[in-house]
DNA sequence: AGTTGTATGTACGGTTCCGCACATAAGTAC
DNA sequence: GTACTTATGTGCGGAACCGTACATACAACT
């Protein structure tokens, strides 16, 4: 049974937790302030610091070479950075890089580990998390297969959107491509043909978005398929099928 | 500690366990025949059943709309179908489909739920192959994303190779064109390539693998990027960083 | 006002893949 | 052998995107 909502908590793992768990974490964890194009992790880093950003945007990439990677997730105030720890992996599979400068609160892995070990509330609230990650990692496989670049923007301005609660970004339209894994005339063009159709306006790295619901007719569904699950986990909140009891053994 | 080597034993993740919480599983493990394209769950169904593959082969696919899926997932004996549980999710997020007959153990999902809380082993096991599928997912993201039919087809072999033991397997075009996601036709002109350089041969849906080193050389980074950190798993079989100690709390 | 740097727009030939249609070939049934 | 089904091969116009190069536009500083 979650506590009291703890409202002043804009990270919603933490939000979710019942009181007793929150105020648990609370001795370690340390607000920090996130700038743009920070790295968390490289790809094979040991994971030190897990992070719950609060209204900062970060960025998961797998390379496939030196030069070409691509964005598999997208990670805002509704989750955590540092999914593998809850798996009791401590290196990162992924680049985790700053989209969106904000803060964040972070906690030292081991701390971390230590605390989630004790606290069900926790372990539920990331297991689920890091299913919904599995979701949006796959259906990014997919839509990479299926669709145009116009439609694969659309549908990262608009998952953006949700995660930073703002219709205004600043993005330049190379940073775009280095996401979405195209040239950056590749994102002009579709950037063009989102703006003439009075979806979005930007200029010089200034993007807003206009019209939300044409934007979304313009994205693949993609975007609604991750969205209602996201949103589905965020009705439910804390409630789960599944309540576990974890406990590290000493050593 | 792992037990005594139980090499009656072919699928990993049970291989893996403790002589006794393998036996504790073995009460609920029924062997079952799976035949090349049964489905065990549609994306959105109940995980009634987990399976742990012998010598079957499984697909996991995300769809995009009712015509149009793509392979973001593929798992043999290494591994389990049914990951989510493990997370606490009783919903499958992928439609699950044989790809290679065989032989697999399952479980109701309910029982291993059960039998998940009491055995560290098992969770260690399970939360491990959880990191690494989610590493294939976003591997197969960045992958569709920029390498070109020819080489994801032989990535694609060599991961069924590895995972059914073999160099010979039976898979029409018209499969294989589903399973990455383009045209039959696109399957022919990337077989015919592969062929051409004699690094298999293949007449009617018999796939052989003539050159296993020439075709890695074919296929892109993914393949060997994956399957260093699947090797690097089996390595280390069931040692890992975290011990857990789970128990599910009553109702 | 002029200079410099950054962001965006345009152009172009080449490659990959698409959708579609049709042709061949290998196995299967009668 | 003939008919039928299944698997594979070929052809063709078009769309999307690539790599590259060059042009324009806005902003900030001197």
């Amino acid at each position: 049974m979650p506590g009291p909502k703890n409202v002043a908590i804009s990270n919603r793992q933490l939000a979710a937790l019942p009181q007793k768990d929150y105020q648990q974490l609370l001795a370690y964890l340390k607000p920090v302030e996130l700038e743009f194009g920070d790295i968390l992790y490289e790809a094979g880093d040991q994971i030190r610091y897990v992070y719950f950003p609060e209204d900062c945007l970060v960025s998961l990439l797998t390379a496939v070479d030196a030069n070409r990677a691509a964005e598999v997730g997208l990670v805002g105030s509704e989750g955590m950075i540092g999914v593998p720890v809850a798996l009791g992996i401590f290196v990162s599979p992924f680049l985790a890089v700053v989209q969106g400068a904000g803060t964040a609160l972070r906690m030292k892995t081991v701390d971390f580990r230590r605390e989630f070990g004790k606290s069900a509330a926790l372990q539920g609230a990331l297991f689920r998390f890091t299913h919904l990650l599995m979701i949006q990692v796959a259906q990014t496989a997919a839509c990479n297969r299926f669709h145009v670049v116009t439609q694969r923007l659309a549908r990262w301005l608009l998952m953006t959107r949700d995660r930073v609660h703002a219709n205004e970004f600043l993005l330049t339209q190379e940073f775009l491509g280095r996401m979405l894994g195209v040239r950056r005339v590749g994102v002009t063009a579709a950037a063009s043909a989102l703006q003439k159709l009075k979806l979005i306006s930007y200029s010089r790295g200034n993007i807003t978005i206009i019209d939300p619901a044409g934007l979304e007719a313009a994205a693949c569904g993609c975007y609604e398929t991750v969205n209602s699950l996201y949103a589905k986990a965020k009705r439910s909140g804390s409630k789960s099928d599944s309540r576990l009891k974890i406990t590290i053994s000493k050593k």
